[in-house]
DNA sequence: ATGTAC
């Protein structure tokens, strides 16, 4: 299967009887992955009713379980779900007569501000809410949240499986928003609520756990769709229904185990985008992944270097202004000047590598890429704003 | 990735 493979009939007769779980890794040789991020697939392994662990090209350390895998187990373990429970990836279409990503960029909402049901009453982006608000959690609905989360304003690239492209009825050079998000503070709040009391230990109630776990995955979804309502209404466009919603971090009782997905999406005959970076394109696929890959794909190009690091070297490499304006002639909107150092596309693997492992894999097969015009951040409020100033402080004589 | 504390 794959040459980063270590399936258990590769290791000594000693260790086979240890019942640590198989771990096969979907990367080609030269495809970059971290010792560390193994270790932590070892580390799974080996936890009690592990079955199977598939390690997909976007693999990265996380913090105590790796990100970009998909993890079966005959025990529900919260921790390899991870706080933002629903975290996915949506696609809308969207049609705009003039594309210019210096005009489009500053039509963004403001995605830090909720909306809030009393003051924003007559917002018609509240009509994507065609049901209960699950777990009636109003607070930061509507926004994007940090780290990799973003809204993109993407024109359809390359044309790569023509059949399915006019399927999905897309055309080169159509415009789709891209919305990454979760459930921000209501996932935090669940896997809190359980690590309190259990720790890293497994849910000794699961169905007690998956029910809020459900309100959290409806949750972000209907948060996407809010959010890409917000935006097609300021760009002066008609929201439209999603054409693919998949979620990377969750859990499904699949074959009677549970299949955990961390930075991991669903690949078992759904289209998925998988996200490139904030200047590189994106790769909707449709997944045809097997029991080996956990019925897994990639979920993005998946990080190279860590926050810490993307920040020091970025600082040493970049302006603010090239990432700002990417190479691809696309305009990044963040107020957040670290932020814009730790997600600077160098800070990424290159997604061709990964789309070409997954295909290399048999997991996946293109159908168009993605180029970005504006993706959105955080909002930028001015050289004076008090973000920009507290910026400016933090990086004082460090930069 | 998160809300909150420093």
């Amino acid at each position: 299967m794959s040459t980063q493979d270590s399936r258990q009939e590769s290791l000594p007769q000693s260790a086979r009887t240890t019942g640590s779980a198989t771990v096969t890794v979907f990367a080609s040789p030269t495809s970059w992955i971290e010792s560390d991020a193994l270790a932590q697939c070892h580390q799974v392994a080996a936890l009690d009713g592990m079955i199977h662990v598939a390690a997909m090209p976007d693999l990265h350390p996380g913090k105590g379980a790796p990100i970009g895998a998909a993890m079966a187990s005959s025990v529900l373990y919260p921790f390899l779900v991870g706080s933002d429970i629903g975290c996915g990836i949506a696609v809308f279409p969207i049609k705009l007569k003039h594309a210019v990503p210096e005009k489009l960029a500053a039509r963004f909402p403001d995605l830090d501000q909720a909306l809030d049901p009393v003051r924003d009453a007559d917002d018609p982006a509240w009509a994507v809410v065609d049901d209960e608000i699950p777990a009636g959690h109003l607070e930061g609905l509507g926004t994007v949240g940090r780290g990799n989360h973003f809204v993109e304003l993407a024109r359809i690239d390359s044309i790569l499986d023509p059949a399915h492209a006019t399927r999905l009825g897309l055309t080169a050079g159509g415009l789709v928003l891209i919305v990454h998000s979760g459930s921000r503070g209501l996932g935090e709040q669940i896997l809190r609520a359980h690590t309190e009391v259990h720790g890293a230990g497994s849910a000794p109630d699961p169905a007690a756990y998956l029910a809020l776990h459900d309100d959290a995955v409806r949750w972000g979804s209907l948060n996407r769709r809010l959010m890409a309502a917000r935006v097609a209404y300021a760009l002066g466009a008609e929201p439209t229904e999603p054409l693919v919603d998949q979620c990377h971090n969750l859990v499904e009782v699949r074959d009677g185990v549970y299949l955990h997905r961390k930075g991991a999406a669903p690949g078992d005959g759904r289209d998925v985008l998988i996200a490139g970076t904030r200047g590189t394109r994106s790769y909707l696929v449709a997944g045809h992944a097997g029991p080996d890959a956990n019925h897994s794909v990639a979920h993005g190009a998946g990080r190279k270097m860590s926050r810490a690091d993307a920040l020091r070297r970025g600082r040493a490499k970049h302006t603010v202004e090239e990432l700002r304006r990417t190479p691809v002639g696309s305009l990044v909107v963040c107020g957040d000047r670290q932020l814009l150092f730790e997600e600077a596309p160098t800070a990424y693997k290159r997604i061709e590598q990964v789309i070409a492992d997954l295909v290399d894999h048999d997991l996946a097969t293109p159908i168009v890429s993605t180029v970005p015009l504006v993706t959105y951040k955080t909002p930028t409020l001015g050289p004076n704003s008090p973000r920009d100033r507290r910026d400016q402080r933090r990086n004082r004589g460090r930069s």
